[in-house]
DNA sequence: TGCTTGACATAAT
DNA sequence: CATTATGCCAAGC
């Protein structure tokens, strides 16, 4: 949900901040939430990433599926399975405990 | 204004 | 490696 120009209030800002930058990561590559709130300007916003998340409005197009937490794991309390066949399909090996490996496909973490 | 809840992070156990 | 305890940010009531 587009958010007024004119809307200051920090609703707006993660809206247009989150989101920009989860847009940036890459197909076939994951960030964490403390990443995308840290590159957004929020310290230890990673839980308010977490929210944004799951206020995604519909139709705005953000590869969500790509945020995972900063252990390697992706959200169990979102819709997991989905989130899984979504980066398989990236080419991101994701194992049946929901395990990613963040060495090797952190956006900014990736050690290569 | 104050308390609870949540797709989190980190250190300690 | 799994669990627990704390700290954080913002929303809702």
């Amino acid at each position: 949900m587009p958010v007024s120009i004119r809307d200051r209030t920090v609703k707006a800002r993660i809206f247009v901040g989150i989101y920009a930058i989860v847009r940036r990561v890459p197909p076939g590559r994951v960030a964490t939430y403390g990443e995308v709130a840290r590159l957004a300007g929020l310290r230890n916003g990673a839980r308010t990433v977490g929210w944004a998340m799951a206020s995604i409005p519909p139709g705005a197009h953000v590869p969500w599926w790509r945020v995972i937490r900063s252990d390697g794991r992706v959200a169990p309390r979102c819709g997991a399975a989905d989130q899984h066949r979504r980066l398989r399909a990236e080419g991101v090996r994701v194992s049946r405990s929901g395990g990613v490996s963040l060495r090797r496909y952190g956006w900014l973490s990736a050690a290569r």
